[in-house]
DNA sequence: GATGCGTGGCA
DNA sequence: TTGCCAAGCAT
């Protein structure tokens, strides 16, 4: 297979056009890579970058942040989404502490048994802030490699055990090589090979891509849900989230009954938020971050 | 393996 | 305008 083909224009394009980002920096701690990838789960690095940097200036080492209430990191993660992230970063600093001495686990398993960390960011941490060699596979990589390799626009719904092995294949023996490897097909496919609209005239492997010979083929695999968001509980929880975050004091529940008028959704919603210790409830109709 | 989980920017 | 998307994880 050509595929070798792809590493040196790929680590050359890197090279030149990677962006500056505080976690890429050689002066970024084991920390300052958790913390980022932990945000960046499904949330754009443009809305990544402040929070980061506030989140590292208050809390410069994981021990800081398990020094805190739980509540102080769901509001200072702000409006990045997916507040449960914040409360497993807090829960990973504290296991950091307990277990760890409070050092960011260098290897794999370790990484992996940290709350909010799953094969990707095990395999991005120990690859980017340790320089280990890992199958490093985000929907990035997967877009990329779909592309230029399988011939088709974006990779499917689950990852294949072929997908992965086609990955695992591409992966550098060397160790440095293969973290700098990991992290540059990522930044080709947030930068170039985008989801909508890639931008084919500047891709370093646009000559050999599969996808591109192919003609540009539409996507024909099995048709992706749109996410559905108006009148959801996760727009509920959102709201009721908001308030919980803008006020400094315990928020009395009729004030949380203007951000949504279904009564019994709105009940069963704070319930819901109470059950996944986002919230809690201080008193009787009280309630507060944790 | 499918589903639930926030938020905002952009084409 | 509105659908789509953004460095996933846990259940």
């Amino acid at each position: 297979m050509p595929t070798s083909d792809l590493h040196a224009p790929i680590l050359d394009w890197y090279d030149e056009h990677q962006r500056d980002l505080p976690w890429r920096r050689p002066e970024a701690s084991p920390w300052s890579v958790l913390v980022s990838e932990l945000m960046l789960q499904q949330t754009p690095v443009a809305r990544v970058l402040p929070v980061h940097e506030t989140w590292l200036e208050r809390w410069p080492t994981p021990a800081d942040l398990a020094a805190e209430p739980t509540g102080e990191a769901v509001r200072a993660w702000g409006r990045l989404g997916y507040p449960r992230r914040a409360l497993r970063l807090h829960a990973a600093a504290t296991a950091i502490v307990a277990e760890h001495g409070g050092q960011v686990p260098s290897g794999y398993d370790d990484l992996l048994a940290l709350p909010g960390v799953g094969d990707y960011t095990a395999a991005a941490v120990a690859s980017f802030a340790f320089g280990r060699r890992h199958v490093v596979l985000d929907t990035n990589v997967r877009r990329v490699l779909a592309r230029a390799v399988g011939r088709s626009e974006l990779p499917g719904r689950s990852l294949t055990r072929a997908e992965r092995d086609a990955a695992a294949a591409l992966v550098p023996d060397d160790a440095a090589t293969a973290a700098t490897w990991a992290v540059a097909v990522m930044e080709l496919g947030a930068l170039v090979c985008t989801a909508t609209g890639p931008r084919c005239e500047a891709c370093p492997v646009a000559e050999q891509c599969a996808w591109r010979l192919a003609g540009h083929p539409a996507y024909d695999g099995p048709p992706r849900r749109a996410q559905a968001w108006d009148g959801t509980d996760r727009q509920c929880r959102g709201r009721l989230m908001a308030v919980l975050r803008e006020s400094h004091a315990p928020v009395h529940r009729s004030a949380l009954e203007a951000t949504w008028p279904d009564e019994e959704q709105r009940t069963r919603c704070l319930a819901g938020l109470v059950a996944d210790r986002l919230v809690a409830q201080v008193a009787p109709d009280v309630y507060a971050l944790p």
